[in-house]
DNA sequence: CGTCGATTTGACCTATCTCAATGAGAGTGG
DNA sequence: CCACTCTCATTGAGATAGGTCAAATCGACG
């Protein structure tokens, strides 16, 4: 598993952008210069490696602007989306010195890396560190339940719902730019391709939905598709 | 009532390597006394609920002792157990101030609970939640794979491995404590009670797993489950 | 020995997968 | 502007893993 293009190198770039909002104005004892001393931002662009499971995990991620999703493969090839992340997520953490899944862009992204090292010494960093988990680690159950007990049509309807969630437009007709294949959301929903799109199709042929492209949606009727998703 | 100073438990509980740079010495501000004075330990029994989804969550849990599952429930009753936690893994936490899913006893356990106001503002504490929660991260990760991608045999292989990995037994014939039901087990793997209980018999007749109890399995041939589960 | 809940087993059904063909959109080059 | 190509998405037809429903068995306990 080696990989080019995982620019963790903290020597380059730095347009060192002000930590995302959730820092605690206190930081304990060290000060921000200790801190955008040691972390980065790097840019990447659709559908780049970040990094691959396996590789050392010298530094620690946050999405700081677009969309980052993470996977595993299975050895046979068969691959699990495991989270999909936006702005402010914090991932490539390992319980030993290796990434534990796969990451790569959705969108073009810029990611803050800080050292392994440094992010461990530092006490708001942990404070947000903690945080953030937490809210992935809550998102992981819904998505658990929607992987475990939820039928093709609701993961898809629960899916869409939880996009138009994170997207701007509040009411009305929410669109939303998918910025996936069909084949990554299949991936995600623990689907295959064919059923993906089959329940499109249906959601369209029933007038729930309209697709303006191919990856960007409209949400016709939005209760219609809360009650398919089973109250996620 | 074995232990009493309830700040270094919890600072190093599952510590087999301590975190770097973060021992129990370095409390910023706070005094062991401010912790103790916010932290208990609470007994439950056997299948015995410690809260449930929706409860107000003013306490943060950790394991001291036994095993506790975390489940989510379909507004038609389906279930999905979310989490097994065993000792030092934290719960009962929430974007809001309510609880995300319920938690409820696998086995008679000690629950160690601490008020969020005294969690949030100690570092220590922090720095231990953030580990925990990654590593509990990261076992979703897996979970998530499971769930989404394999079949009903991996799945319970991965299961047994799974469990026998946390047993003490390390080597030979792993005997492994289920202390769930067949419907916990399918509520944890995304099954039935039906597919479950075939894939049990299924193992038994192929001669790798011995049902020394309805819950006491002998995993007879460790490389041959090892192999089903798809190199988990 | 009888009862009750949990588990196992059997027979059948269906949602989703698999395999295969068709279609649609974005570039490219003539 | 029009083939041509390449990738991705859609649709169809048939296969199947796992679900559903129902009956039989087991085990603990009084």
């Amino acid at each position: 598993m080696a990989d080019m293009n995982t620019a963790v190198d903290l020597s380059l770039l730095n347009d060192a952008v002000p930590f995302p909002g959730c820092l605690p104005k206190a930081f304990d004892g060290e000060t921000r210069d200790d801190f955008t001393r040691h972390s980065v931002v790097s840019r990447y662009g659709q559908h780049e490696t970040i990094f691959f499971e396996g590789d050392p995990a010298d530094a620690i991620c946050q999405v700081d602007e677009g969309a980052v999703m993470l996977y595993k493969l299975l050895p046979d090839g068969r691959r699990q989306v495991v989270e999909l992340l936006s702005q402010g997520d914090v991932f490539g953490f390992a319980r030993g010195d290796y990434r534990d899944c796969s990451a790569e862009t959705l969108t073009p992204a810029r990611i803050r890396l800080t050292e392994r090292r440094t992010a461990e010494r530092s006490c708001s960093f942990q404070r947000v560190l903690a945080r953030q988990v937490l809210l992935q680690l809550e998102a992981m159950h819904e998505h658990a339940v929607l992987l475990g007990r939820k039928s093709a049509m609701e993961r898809v309807a629960s899916f869409l719902l939880r996009l138009a969630g994170e997207d701007v437009s509040p009411e009305e007709a929410p669109v939303i730019d998918l910025s996936m294949t069909r084949q990554e959301i299949a991936d995600y929903l623990g689907l295959t391709i064919e059923t993906v799109s089959r329940s499109f199709s249906e959601l369209k042929r029933r007038g729930l939905i309209a697709l303006e492209k191919q990856d960007r949606v409209r949400i016709a009727n939005y209760d219609a598709v809360e009650t398919l998703a089973t109250a996620c």
